[in-house]
DNA sequence: TCTCGATTGACAGCATACTTACAATATGGA
DNA sequence: TCCATATTGTAAGTATGCTGTCAATCGAGA
């Protein structure tokens, strides 16, 4: 029984999973950013950026379930995008609700050139570790991420994207 | 049966390190949130509170190097968890910059009422692995944050936290 | 066809998480 | 002592990430 020590000493904290998740998530956008400085743009816009470049046409709703970036959150982010010229907002031809999200030339043009910047930040984030580490945390960490998808607040849907190619098949 | 696959597809999203620490964060708060709905408490709440229990008397700056915690967002969250009445600030005697935080009675009676809410969402967060597993990602995590600590905009300085107590040592 | 429930994008509001800037204060060296 | 520099808390601004709500619109069933 240890009587000198704090009831509760930080260590509740230091080792608890969701500190070392938001310390990771923190460190992990740090060096993004600082990656990819000179393009100034943000993981979020990256990911959203490369979405619509491999579902060009997807509306806002379904982009939201590709990426599990929360519905609300991506207007902003879509904004931005838009305001930068990197993606075009066209209102859909059969549902007056909704409009259809395309990558105009200069965003094809800037995910071409950031590429190079995006991996050294992934690799940088992982760089520590000794290379079996690396794929070992990353295996783990995929299957955590994919059986606790339903827990989160936004589970990611792959396969909405393919819904507005037509829900016949 | 769609197009053939664009030059870049969603894997440069889904298998990117620093995309499974975003979910990962996003779940791992979902699930605190979840299971400490009862006490209206967010993580970052909850780690002030065990910092400010573990270092009474503490200054907000150093508070921040604890919990590796922005300085500036640090000011709200201390701004509400007093307007909830969990802490106290009170001026410093010796330096007229810095406000001094405790804990009330209501905040440790709050963390002592917490704590199993807490601790099952740790549990759950990586309750889908298998116990093996989730030592290993545990112990890969914590190496990872320790050794890409300075990465981090603001690098946690756990040591930071002794200096209240009188720098003559 | 008409109506009810669901969907969509937009908005307001709260809570991180970061940047820069600023005034008040503290500290160390000339 | 005086002054340059550093620290502290605060604030404004930007960007996620979530909760709600709302009007417009759509789709399905009576």
């Amino acid at each position: 029984m240890p009587s000198k020590s704090a009831p509760i000493t930080m260590d509740a904290v230091y080792t608890a999973p969701g500190y070392l998740f938001r310390r990771m998530q923190q460190i992990a956008v740090a060096i993004f950013v600082e990656e990819c400085k000179a393009y100034d743009l943000t993981p979020v816009q990256y990911a959203s950026l490369v979405s619509i470049r491999t579902h060009p046409g997807i509306d806002a709703t379904r982009l939201s379930a590709v990426i599990a970036f929360d519905r609300s959150t991506l207007g902003s982010v879509i904004e931005r995008l838009e305001a930068k010229a990197y993606i075009e907002r066209k209102p859909s031809p059969g549902d007056k609700r909704t409009k259809l999200l395309y990558l105009t030339k200069c965003g094809a043009a800037l995910l071409h050139d950031i590429i190079p910047s995006v991996e050294r930040a992934q690799a940088r984030m992982l760089q520590p570790l000794k290379p079996a580490d690396r794929k070992t945390l990353l295996a783990l960490l995929t299957q955590l991420v994919d059986l606790n998808n339903e827990a989160s607040r936004v589970p990611l849907r792959a396969e909405d994207a393919l819904e507005h190619l037509g829900k016949s098949g």
